[in-house]
DNA sequence: ATGGTTAGGAACCAAATGGTACAAAACACG
DNA sequence: CGTGTTTTGTACCATTTGGTTCCTAACCAT
């Protein structure tokens, strides 16, 4: 056929992912994600079209990488639905506590281009409504909520999805751990 | 003296304001700034330094416009603390329903440039702390939580302010305003 | 080996970025 | 009426931005 790939595309992607995730999404520029990534233009250029195409293939790996393994921990976990979102928010703190102040390149997305750019917005609301889903799925599997009718737990659903946004946010604003920690230990102690 | 000046300082700060507001910090450039001001540059440079200590100047008027405010309903509203609380978080969903979908620009600043400037991040942090204390005095001006210890009432303040930074991000990147209203329904049922 | 096809890389691009220099203009005060 | 002082506006600046062009290199199938 033709000349093949010298770089394996998604390791690039990888990479690009973790340009945006430092820097957000215009503040990473094209010469980071290059140097970045260890591509030259052309070939970033010829295999992903452009900037903004490049972030949208990132958030999908993102979704597979972060959003993904967060809804397994929450439909899947411990039996108990409430120890289940615990351990998803203890994964947020833990991050923060090794010095993990990036945040959640979604939570990010979010502040910054999905005000402005509907592509983007569109995946990000996807994704956010999966963690949404994944939080309902929880508390219906926990003994707390289970009774609950319908509106109420998709409400409060909500609510972790909004508090799991302001957590990540206020991490990557290097608000110090400690406060983060206790305001998470509130919301255990709020939704029990 | 000298030539005097041909704006309001304040006039001007407003206006720039709206546009950091509108845009986010690295987004608004000066050519935004500038015609938003109704300046020129060299009255820009002249009054306000450079585009950092503008909007460092701008956070301290944001503070004066949209935190104090905040903080006094906090603290001196209604004797109920719960329902100050609550006033705070209805007029988040208002403004969003009224078509407001600039959220918050402390809690923009927070996901944006307080990550990477250390002088942006100490005036957020300070402002953010502001609304803690006012969420916690709040608290401590209700029947439920006036028993608890005093841990207990900081951290559920810290929950509060995470979960008014949450819902803020979320109202800019466009989240329907009935998923906020969901939200913020499930919090007041949670911490009465 | 060769021709078709694609990747890679460098040079290049216009536009926009934040910021500066400096002359002209407008005032206050003597 | 000057004169000193400050503001204004413009022209200009280097740098960086995302993006394109186009030639060469590398491969696969014949």
């Amino acid at each position: 056929m033709a000349r093949p790939r010298e770089f394996d595309a998604d390791d690039a992607l990888a990479a690009a992912m973790d340009v945006f995730w430092d820097h957000g999404y215009d503040a990473a520029s094209l010469r980071e994600l290059l140097s970045g990534m260890g591509l030259t233009r052309g070939s970033l250029y010829k295999a992903f079209v452009d900037k903004k195409s490049l972030f949208l293939k990132v958030l999908d790996r993102y979704e597979a990488e972060a959003v993904i393994p967060a809804v397994v921990v929450l439909t899947m976990g411990p039996s108990d639905g409430l120890e289940r979102i615990d351990r998803v928010f203890e994964s947020v703190v833990d991050a923060a506590q090794k010095g993990d102040r990036r945040g959640c390149l979604l939570c990010s997305a979010a502040a910054g281009p999905a005000a402005v750019d509907e592509d983007i917005a569109k995946i990000v609301h996807a994704q956010l409504e999966k963690m949404r889903q994944a939080f309902e799925e929880a508390l219906a599997a926990s003994k707390t909520w289970k009774a609950a009718d319908a509106e109420k737990r998709s409400a409060t659903a909500s609510l972790l999805l909004s508090q799991y946004v302001g957590a990540r946010i206020l991490v990557r604003s290097n608000v110090p751990t400690s406060e983060i920690k206790r305001s998470l230990s509130a919301l255990q102690r709020v939704i029990r």
